[in-house]
Formats: C-alpha cells, structure tokens, sequence
DNA sequence: CAGACCTCCTGAACGC
DNA sequence: TGCGTTCAGGAGGTCT
C-alpha cells in the first residue's frame, strides 16, 4: 500500500532504468482499472516518444513526453516491476511498456501489476495539472517549511466541524497524509484524532506539521532500501521500515504510558490512538 | 455546503 | 482441512 514516501520512491526506480528512453510500445490487458483507461491517447503520448521526465504529484506518478503527460496511481497494491520480458509473470499484470532497444543499455519492460485494481491510468496532451485528477488537490507538504503548512492548515480548519484526522487525510487539504501517517503523526504530536479540526490551536497544530513533515521525510529516507531493490521489487519494502507507534496496535501497551491503545472507527476508517496522551 | 458513509477490489487473516 | 466472513485502504460519488 503506498504512501506518499514510496510513490516517491517508485518514482525514482522508473527513473534509474527509464528517464530518457524511447518508449516502443505499450500493451494493454485491460480497458479499465479503476475508470476506463483511455489507450488511444496513451500511445499517443507515449509510443515513439522520449521520456522527458518522470515527477510527482499527490501519490500520483507523472510520465513526461513531448506529446503530453500520463498520469498513472498505483492505488493501494499497485506497483511497477521492472522485467527483462515482456511477458507477464506475475497475476494482475494490467500493461506493460516497452522500452526501445539502445546500444549498452538493458532491455527493459515496465509491468503495472494491481491486484486490487484501485489504481487509476489517465492521460493529457495539454497541462496536467488541469487534468481532474490533479486539478483539485491541496499543496505538497514536502514543499513547505513546517510553518508553512501549520498556517496552512490552521486557516484552512477554520470553522471545520470534521474530526482533524479526517482533515489532514483530506487530498484537498494537503496531499500525501495517508491513514497511517495520520495515525502516526496525531499520536506523536499528542492530538485526539477525535478533535474538531476548527478546535485545533495554532501552537497545536505547528507540532502536528513538524511532525507530519519528519515522518513523512523519515520514510523517504528509509524508502532508499526500494530503490535498491527496485530491480526485482514485489511490491516495495520501504514503508515497513518506520516503526509505528499506533497504527495497528491495537490493545497493545502505548509506548509512552502503557495504556493499551485504541481502535475507532472515523467516517469508516480506521485510527489507532491513546487514550490518555492523546487529548 | 459540510460531513458521514458507500463503493470499487482482492487477498490475508481470521473463526467455526 | 476447508470453507465462509471480515477487513484493509485512496478517492470520488452519493446521501443527508
């Protein structure tokens, strides 16, 4: 399931093995995942095309040519494996990129592979960020100071009846807050993920920023250990690396004051906290 | 308009 | 052992 540090991460990997490679073509073996997939304008952009560049936006990978920009979410157990063939090996195999044949340089073969199917593929040949699945989103936290993104949200909260677990989740809020890192950084930051978010004072919610900032900047880091195992990833292993304090541990003793944690339920998730240093 | 809840999907982890 | 049930989650859609 990827969090925002390991979309980052699989950004990365495609671009070791891909950025600046002719894409020879593409097949594939599905017409839809979570929406129809738009195969047309895909090959369009793609097929015959450099890849200029690879980013980021929310959890969304963005591939970059001359032609226009596909946009691609690996929803919760996507993933792009790099192969040697083109043939799909593994289930739930939905497409796979060819890369053109260049002197001294692998042959390599992107497979999307999303057993669950919540990833979406969608493209543009004009400006991506108008594209309705970007078009929407709140700002990157990574590219604000934790000052920042604490008057960010603090203004934003205003007035705002929704429980702040609820909010920092919100992709129109900020991005990249999946559930456990909401989880994690509400326990650290010592906030009930049952706060109103209107109720959340400024000082409160500066320690929340610095702290969504450090784990999220905490798991980037770790995420390292994917890249290298990018070649022959199954999956991705970096998000395992930070240690959860909260998130799962449910009856199991608080680290801090041993009081066995929590488990609610929050507009029909799941949060972890503690009851006693959690106010 | 805001907020709660539903939906998509499969596989892992349970319980009987 | 083997079946059935529950649950996880991103993000858009729907209902109140």
């Amino acid at each position: 399931m990827p969090e925002l540090p390991e979309v980052e991460t699989v950004k990365s990997g495609l671009e070791q093995v891909a950025l600046g490679r002719e894409v020879a073509s593409i097949k594939f073996y599905r017409k839809d995942l979570r929406e129809k997939i738009p195969q047309a304008l895909i090959k369009r952009i793609l097929v015959g095309e450099k890849i200029l560049s690879f980013s980021r936006r929310s959890k969304y990978i963005l591939i970059n040519t001359s032609k226009g920009t596909v946009i691609s979410h690996l929803g919760m157990t996507g993933a792009f494996l790099t192969r040697r063939s083109s043939k799909p090996e593994k289930p739930h195999t939905h497409f796979v990129i060819t890369l053109k044949k260049a002197k001294g340089l692998d042959d390599v073969f992107l497979h999307y592979v999303d057993p669950r199917r919540f990833g979406r593929l969608s493209a543009t040949e004009t400006s991506a960020q108008e594209h309705p699945y970007l078009a929407s989103l709140g700002p990157e936290p990574l590219e604000l100071s934790s000052k920042k993104l604490a008057m960010h949200l603090f203004e934003k909260a205003k007035g705002r009846k929704v429980p702040i677990k609820n909010f920092i989740m919100d992709a129109k809020i900020v991005v990249g807050v999946g559930n456990i890192y909401a989880c994690e950084s509400l326990f650290k930051a010592g906030i009930s993920p049952l706060r109103l978010a209107g109720d959340v004072e400024y000082d409160e919610m500066l320690i929340l920023a610095k702290y969504i900032l450090q784990t999220l900047k905490k798991a980037i880091k770790q995420g390292g250990t994917t890249i290298k195992d990018f070649q022959n990833a199954d999956g991705g292993t970096g998000y395992f690396a930070i240690s959860l304090k909260v998130y799962g541990r449910q009856d199991l003793p608080c680290v801090s004051c041993k009081t066995p944690i929590s488990q609610i339920k929050q507009s029909g998730r799941s949060s972890w906290y503690c009851k006693i240093c959690q106010n």
